[in-house]
DNA sequence: TCTGGGGTCCTAGGACCC
DNA sequence: TCTGGGGTCCTAGGACCC
């Protein structure tokens, strides 16, 4: 059997953790930039406000109920996350993290889903303040099943379907709350006459492979309680991308450099984190693609190395010259970013014949930059093509004190002494 | 005025091999 | 006019996920 695990309203349950007067309260968190809402409390959801909305759409109508908003606050979110997926490690061995507010786990039957779930629910909100919801049945995408009826249709947040209890789950979900049915499968299948998750269900998975491929025949065999998605383990990256939209339009190649700059260095870190060598390196700049009276541009290049590397400063030097390719004067630049490629381990690298462009004291310089940084805070020690001001970093006038991994922004319990 | 930032997998088709 | 029968690898594009 298989449980999915996964927390309410993610986002915003995080903020309450340190703001208990919101809870029963109207909240939403914002993308980067402040630009859109990607989290709602139920209040908000019960308002009709979409996911992935822009604030400025809905700004009214959140003010007249008077919503609290939060710029996002990725540090905090990312170490909660981390707190709740060990705490259920300890509960579930065999468990996969899918995403930041969600983990499967699985395990032989049982005669006491409902208290083991109860109780895993319990200690997750007692221990770290966040609410979750549990769905478990047979498959994975069965359990994701159970977790929509979880939060949606019942009282206690659980849901529990046995092999014999697959209709009747099914009943409860839209076909498009079917894991991995999207916005054009829906719309394929509608054609075909399919238009529930039951029908989805009922069809021959192979007529399902002749017509839509494998991943849909897998799909159509979960549904049927067969498990053919197993816990996965977590890989190391394949791409390593990084990306923002400014905070207003820039118009100069330095500054396009500047931030092209901080994405290398956001990326290589990543890389070297996990102990990944990049063998290709993209970079893209973009115009505002809301913006339709001025002129548009957008474009795109890439780089393949002969010999992979994760230096930050080899990497932004390559960056710039490649920028300087497609970077164009006279347009206003919103948005631009890097992806590292190709990313195999460090052990995999294959060396050149002729002498490596990477001497030995380049990594130790690594290691060095690495170690501070960790130490003394984020970009406590950067490069100087990073730029001091970075005027265009996004905006995120809003956002909550990282609590939990920042000395200087600790909750305060009380300030008299 | 204001519109996010990441990822994965699969398939078809072309280039190339013997 | 007639023109084999297998393979592999790579890439672009389309679908999906959070």
């Amino acid at each position: 059997m298989y449980a999915l695990i996964d927390c309410n309203n993610f986002y915003v349950s995080c903020e309450r953790i340190f703001r208990s007067d919101l809870i029963n309260k109207p909240v939403v968190v914002l993308s980067n930039n402040d630009g859109c809402i990607i989290a709602r409390s139920n209040e908000v959801k019960q308002l009709g406000v979409p996911m992935g909305a822009p604030l400025f759409q809905y700004r009214t109508l959140l003010e007249k109920y008077h919503t609290t908003i939060f710029s996002s606050n990725y540090q905090l979110y990312a170490d909660i996350s981390r707190r709740i997926m060990m705490l259920i490690k300890q509960y579930a061995p065999c468990m996969e993290v899918y995403s930041i507010d969600e983990a499967f786990i699985q395990f032989e039957s049982r005669t006491d889903y409902f208290a083991f779930a109860s109780h895993l629910k319990k200690i997750i909100k007692q221990w770290i303040g966040v609410p979750v919801s549990i769905g478990i049945a047979p498959t994975k995408t069965l359990a994701k099943a159970a977790n929509y009826v979880a939060k949606n249709n019942t009282s206690n947040g659980i849901y529990i379907c046995l092999s014999k209890q697959i209709s009747l789950l099914l009943k409860q979900v839209p076909l498009s709350e079917i894991w991995g049915v999207g916005r054009n499968m829906l719309e394929q299948f509608k054609r075909a006459g399919i238009t529930t998750s039951l029908n989805l269900q009922q069809r021959c998975s192979h007529q399902i492979q002749k017509k839509y491929g494998v991943v849909y025949q897998k799909l159509v065999m979960e549904l049927k309680g067969q498990s053919f998605l197993p816990l996965e383990n977590i890989q190391p990256k394949q791409k390593i991308m990084s990306s923002r939209s400014f905070s207003y339009e820039i118009i100069h190649f330095h500054e396009l450099a500047e931030a092209i700059a901080n994405f290398i260095s956001t990326a290589t870190k990543k890389a070297r984190s996990q102990k990944s060598m990049a063998t290709g390196l993209q970079v893209f700049v973009r115009t505002n693609r809301f913006n339709q009276k001025s002129p548009q541009y957008r474009n795109f290049i890439e780089m393949n190395f002969d010999t992979p590397t994760n230096d930050t400063g080899h990497l932004i030097h390559i960056a710039k010259q490649l920028l300087k390719q497609i970077y164009r004067e006279g347009y206003r630049y919103k948005k631009a970013g890097v992806s590292l490629t190709g990313l195999i381990h460090e052990s995999a690298v294959q060396h050149q014949l002729l002498p490596c462009i990477m001497p030995a004291p380049r990594k130790r310089l690594r290691q060095l930059l690495d170690n501070i940084n960790q130490k003394q805070g984020r970009n406590a020690v950067y490069f100087a093509s990073q730029g001091n001001h970075r005027t265009w970093m996004p905006n995120c006038n809003c956002r909550s004190p990282r609590y939990t991994t920042q000395w200087n922004e600790l909750y305060l319990v009380d300030a008299t002494y």
